[in-house]
This record gives structure tokens, C-alpha cells and sequence, in this order.
RNA sequence: GCGCUUGUAGCUCAAUUGGAUAGAGCAACGGACUUCGGAUCCGUAGGCUGAGGGUUCGAAUCCUUCCAGGCGCGCCA
């Protein structure tokens, strides 16, 4: 709606500047949405713009403004064409719109343009959103072709918490950049290929062999768990014991140079690894799948032409032994430097030259445009030296800009905060040791099954279970995603499960709630087609926030903040509930009234639906 | 020490990136239906946005000085 708006008021304004000798810039349009719905559906704050530039008073452009929106208002027209082809709504605004778009148009100090929308324009838009709801979301202008980089798991050790943020929020990102039209590349940045993994072989291959021996299943035998231990046991002798420390170091360097045996193992342990990982992924509605993964390993040959590439530049110097690049960026108040070290004094490789291979794939190979790496807030400054770097020589330019219209690849670190237990402190259990993500899953299960149990008991166990799940999941899902990610966050069962306020399980209530009202009534949902007619004051409400859907998710797609789309879920849930209570639908007074209200209530399953799937978070019909 | 980040109602969080009287949910109090799932809805109360100063038509948001927490600062990732 806002979009639609914004294209219908650009040709205006521009007028006006041309008007008041004021060259136009697109921030000049400036539309948002009163703080307090009875001032206006829309705010157009044009005037305080324009005041300055133009040498007037913002009232007196407002009044301009307001005087030139008066074709488009109700007041000034009489009649309402609701038959009128949608078709003319669409592009820019011609002087004759067939239906007035505005019912009031109010100008408030210090110059504020307050648009109230018709009814009749309100519904044109539904009806339109009804027919096409993909178009919808669909993005403006070329899509990007856009690689995210999240989850990343390290193949040594069992998923924990520590994990949860990158898999989920990555995961949002990914869907809703997919449901605009981007082209998106998910790469799944394994930590298969450092000291972690050198120490499970060491001490994995005689477990291995003797397995082999006698003809048992690995996959049985070797899950990730008892990988798991056996790292642990390895980290503890090596830290113990600096012969076997060395013997670890030694097996990597074999490794590393491409050790035929060794590399059949590797790749035997990363599998038995993953076997597990896509256990989770699946319980968690992840669309990672292993055409996705890209860890360490892969870039394991382009590692040295890295170096040299950089070294080209002329910025790689040596310092203490290693190879470090030092941008001016990147100083202390007192001017001391700091590196960003590309080549161990070793000779080897650290993350960072893991990284600037994988910026140099993505950008030259892959043909990414926009660069998206969803990790913890503590690794911020790595991933601003390594941007800068990739930026300070050149690999961030584009020699195809004019055809994608792109001059720059946009390199995004998206930073988020840890979770936290009861005590304010990162989430351990009482030993200390990490949370196991599969134990947090299925404590989540359990208790959305006790609810579920008590709530609608009658139910069939195996949907029971089957809705325990998705509310199970949800929750844990929700409660992490509804909160803007830069910070750290309390993990709490009991307020994560809740059955209202801002929580999944409520969002999954008024949907099957919406699902509740078709099987009463027998009717199937496709069969509903009317246009609403918006005459309660919850119907216009309900109406109004239906068409806020697409902009919430251009919002989440820029910003790369799901919590944005979590909150217009929820206010979507309650405009809904709101409308339930006034407004009965299988019992209305007329059956144009019912059709009406069928069709609103069709509409808000769809985006509820849908946004929630762009979540990651089902949706029951019963529960 | 330097850097990043956070500080908003008793609690958990928003605030369309500089807009109007700072909004929700818990918790508290008070209401509502002999109609579709009360897992609901409506209302009341609750605030010097950590503190001070500055910038302008206008500041939770920007600049600055403090205070408090979290995190990060050369060969782990």
C-alpha cells in the first residue's frame, strides 16, 4: 500500500519541486505513518523537506501540497467506480484516477500532510492482492544475485546453542531474499579443515579401522556424539602431553598436503558428522542441504594464490614472521597499527585468508553481488578488516556494473548477540558444558505437547505430536527472531511458549483459528473471491494492515532485521482478533456481509501463512 | 588503554533510521459475549528514554562529556 502510494505521489511532488525550483531527491518523499491511526492512515512530511530549500514556511507547502493531492480525494470527487479496471491504478499517477484514493486530507503543524484512505481504495488493493499474492512481495528494479553465509558448523563438535542464531536468522534471510526475486547462493562455511578435525583423525583412525574389521556399521557406531568425546579426550592429551600436541600438528600438515588416506577418513568423519547436523536442520525446517556446503576445505587450493594475489597489491608486509596487511583504518588512538594476517609466520593459513579466498570465489565464480555473512557480534571487527581489505584492493568493483547495474559489491556482516540463561550469563548447563541444540529442541517439543495435551486432548496422538512440533519449534524459533538481533537475549521456555503477547504460539493461534471458521462453515478457502467491503471499523483496520505485508518484508530484506516482520505478524494477529470479536463471519447479517468477511479472513490465513513460512515457522490448522 | 555494542514502564521488548501525545506484551486493577476456539477482546494505571551539554521547526534516535553492563583487540575460528 505504501509502495503504491509512493509511486502515486512521485509525479506530484516532482511537479510541486519543479514548481518551487527545488531539484527533487527521492528522500523528498517522504511517507510514513502517524503514530496514532486517528491522525491518518499515511503521513506525507514532504513540506519540512522542501520548507528550507524552497524559502517557505512548511505550512504553506503543505497547503501547496494538500491543494495538489485534491484530484485525488474523495471530498473533491463524488463518485466511487468499484468497478473501474484495477489496471489504471497501476504506474504513475495520471491527473484522471478512476477512483478517489483519498477520503481526507489534513494538514497539521508544522506541516505535516495527514492522508486518510477511501475505503473503496483500500479495497481495490485487496482485491488485487487476492487475485496475485506472489506479485506482491515481488522486489522492484534487477535482482541481486546475493550469497548468504550462515550456520557454518564446525564438523568436530555437536550443535549447541551457539549455533541456534546463525541457522535460524540466516535461514529467514534466505527465504524472504528468495520470495522478493533474488537470485540467493547459500553456502554452508564448515569448519572442516583446522586443528579440531587433525585431532578427531589422530585419534578416530585405529577406532576406525578395528570397526572396519569387523564388518559394523559407522554410521552406528561413529555418530557425531562419540566424535564429540573423542575431540575432547584429544584437546585434553594434547594439552597435556606436547609429543601428542605435536603428532596432532603433524597429521594436519599431512592432511593439509593431501595425504590420500587421511583425506578418505576426513571425508569419512565430515560425513558421519553430517549426518547428524541434517538431523537438526530438519527438525529445525533449515533448507541447508549438503549442495549448500562449502567449508574451509574447499578453498584449500586457492589459499596460496590468495596470498600472492594480495601480495600483488604491494600491501602485504611481513611482521614478526607473518604476512599482515595493515590498513589506515584500523589504528589505535595512539597510531598503533593493526594487522589483518594473511599468512602464518608458519607458513600456514588462518581465517581470515579463508575469508578473503571465499570473498574472491563468491565475487569472481559465484558472480554475487551482495555478500551476506550472518555471524556472532564478536567476530564484527574481523569481518570489517576483511571487507575493507577485499574493498582497499579493488576485488569489490565490478567490471559488468553498467549490466547489473551495480557498481560495488555490498560486503554485510550481520552481527547478533549470544544466548543467555536465567542468569544472565551465556546458556551452559549446570556442568558448565554447552547446550546441546537437539536436548533444546526437544524439551521445547515436550512442553508444547503438554499444552497442547491439556488444550485439546481429544485430538488423534500422532497430530498431537505432529502439532507439538511446530509449536515446539515455533517458539524457540520465534522468541529468537522477534527480538532485534543486536542483542543478547534471555532463553526462557516458560515466556517463549506463552499462548499470548508476542509469541509464535499465539500467531499459530489466530491462524487456526482462521482455519476453524472454514471447516465449521464447509467452505472451502479457494472458493472465496469477494471483494471485503470495509464497514466496521475492524474490517478497515484488518484491510489496511493486510496490505502493510510486503512492505514489512522489503524492510527485512534491507535491514536483514526479521524482527521486523515478527512484530507486523503480530499486530496483523491481533487487527485479526480485534476483528473476530466485532465482527461475526458464519453468522453475519447478510450473505454479501459474510462473503466480505470470508474474504478478509482468507486473506489474513494467506499472510499469516506465508509470513510465518518466511519465517521458518509452520503453521497447524488444529492445535 | 583503545575499539565495537547495549542502556526505554516493576519485568521482556518495540519505535518505519530525525517526526506529532515514546508504543506492545507479561505482571496489577477494572470491564465484555445465552454467535464462528475465552489459547479471546476492550479499558485503567504505570516514563525526566542511564546523566549532563550541544545541533534545529522537531532528538530515544545525530555530535560531545561522563556513568554502568556485555564483547573484542597478531598468527584459534
Amino acid at each position: 500500500m505504501r509502495n503504491h502510494l509512493s509511486h502515486l505521489l512521485k509525479p506530484i511532488i516532482e511537479a510541486i519541486c519543479g514548481e518551487l525550483g527545488v531539484s527533487f531527491v527521492p528522500g523528498m518523499l517522504d511517507l510514513q505513518r502517524p503514530p496514532d491511526p486517528n491522525l491518518g492512515d499515511f503521513a506525507l512530511n514532504t513540506a519540512m523537506r522542501l520548507a528550507k530549500p524552497a524559502k517557505k514556511s512548511p505550512l504553506v507547502v503543505a497547503n501547496l501540497i494538500a491543494e495538489k493531492l485534491a484530484p485525488l480525494n474523495e471530498s473533491t470527487r463524488k463518485t466511487c467506480k468499484t468497478d473501474a479496471p484495477l489496471s489504471h491504478l497501476d504506474g504513475f499517477a495520471v491527473p484522471d484516477i478512476p477512483t478517489p484514493v483519498f477520503k481526507k486530507i489534513e494538514v497539521v503543524a508544522p506541516g505535516f500532510v495527514n492522508l486518510f484512505v477511501s475505503e473503496c481504495e483500500i479495497e481495490n488493493q485487496l482485491v488485487k492482492t487476492l487475485s496475485d499474492p506472489v506479485a506482491a512481495l515481488c522486489r522492484e528494479g534487477r535482482p541481486d544475485t546475493v550469497v548468504v553465509d550462515y550456520s557454518s558448523v564446525n564438523i568436530a563438535k555437536q550443535m549447541h546453542v551457539g549455533h541456534l542464531r546463525t541457522t535460524i536468522i540466516g535461514d529467514v534471510i534466505v527465504r524472504v531474499l528468495e520470495a522478493r526475486g533474488d537470485k540467493v547462493i547459500r553456502q554452508n562455511h564448515l569448519g572442516d579443515w583446522g586443528l579440531p578435525i587433525a585431532m578427531v583423525l589422530m585419534h578416530a583412525q585405529p577406532i576406525m579401522r578395528e570397526l572396519e574389521a569387523s564388518g559394523k556399521d559407522l554410521v552406528k557406531e561413529l555418530p557425531l556424539e562419540r566424535l564429540e568425546e573423542i575431540y575432547r579426550e584429544a584437546t585434553r592429551i594434547c594439552a597435556a602431553d606436547s609429543a601428542a600436541a605435536a603428532e596432532a600438528h603433524r597429521i594436519l600438515v599431512e592432511l593439509q598436503n593431501g595425504n590420500a588416506g587421511l583425506l578418505a577418513d576426513w571425508r569419512t568423519i565430515t560425513r558421519l558428522a553430517m549426518v547428524e547436523v541434517y538431523r537438526i536442520y530438519n527438525m529445525l525446517d533449515v533448507t541447508l542441504t549438503p549442495e549448500h556446503e562449502r567449508g574451509e576445505s574447499f578453498y584449500r587450493d586457492m589459499l596460496a594464490d590468495t596470498v600472492s594475489a594480495i601480495d600483488k597489491t604491494g600491501k602485504l608486509v611481513t611482521s614478526d614472521g607473518a604476512g599482515c596487511v595493515f590498513l589506515e583504518q584500523f589504528r589505535t588512538k595512539e597510531g598503533n597499527p593493526l594487522p589483518v594476517i594473511i599468512q602464518k609466520a608458519d607458513g600456514g593459513y588462518n581465517y581470515a585468508t579463508f575469508d578473503m579466498a571465499a570473498i574472491r570465489f563468491r565475487i569472481e565464480t559465484l558472480r554475487a553481488n551482495r555478500l551476506i555473512y550472518v555471524t556472532d557480534a564478536r567476530q564484527a571487527l574481523h569481518f570489517a578488516q576483511v571487507f575493507a581489505l577485499a574493498d582497499s584492493i579493488g576485488w569489490t568493483r565490478r567490471d559488468d556494473a553498467v549490466s547489473i547495474n551495480c557498481e560495488k559489491v555490498s560486503l554485510e556482516h550481520v552481527p547478533f548477540g549470544s544466548v543467555l540463561g536465567e542468569d544472565n550469563k551465556p546458556l551452559k548447563t549446570r556442568t558448565g558444558e554447552n547446550v546441546k541444540l537437539s536436548e533444546l529442541l526437544q524439551e521445547s517439543i515436550d512442553r508444547a505437547f503438554a499444552v497442547v495435551n491439556e488444550k485439546n486432548g481429544a485430538l488423534p496422538e500422532d497430530q498431537k505430536r505432529a502439532i507439538a512440533h511446530d509449536v515446539g519449534i515455533g517458539a524457540i524459533k520465534y522468541a529468537d527472531l522477534s527480538q532485534n538481533r543486536n542483542n543478547d537475549y534471555v532463553f526462557s521456555f516458560d515466556r517463549m511458549l506463552a499462548l499470548n503477547g508476542n509469541t509464535a504460539p499465539y500467531l499459530q493461534y489466530a491462524h487456526a483459528r482462521i482455519c476453524s471458521i472454514f471447516r465449521k462453515g464447509g467452505i472451502s478457502e479457494e472458493s472465496i473471491n469477494a471483494r471485503p467491503m470495509l464497514v466496521h471499523p475492524a474490517e478497515r483496520a484488518l484491510g489496511l494492515k493486510l496490505l502493510q505485508f510486503p512492505e514489512s518484508v522489503t524492510m527485512v530484506a534491507v535491514e536483514l532485521r526479521p524482527h521486523i516482520l515478527c512484530n507486523y505478524l503480530y499486530e496483523l494477529s491481533a487487527a485479526f482478533s480485534s476483528f473476530y470479536d466485532g465482527c461475526p463471519v458464519l453468522v453475519a447479517t447478510s450473505e454479501d456481509e459474510k462473503q466480505s468477511r470470508l474474504a478478509l479472513c482468507r486473506l489474513t490465513r494467506d499472510t499469516l501463512a506465508r509470513g510465518l513460512d518466511l519465517l521458518g515457522i509452520r503453521t497447524p490448522r488444529e492445535m
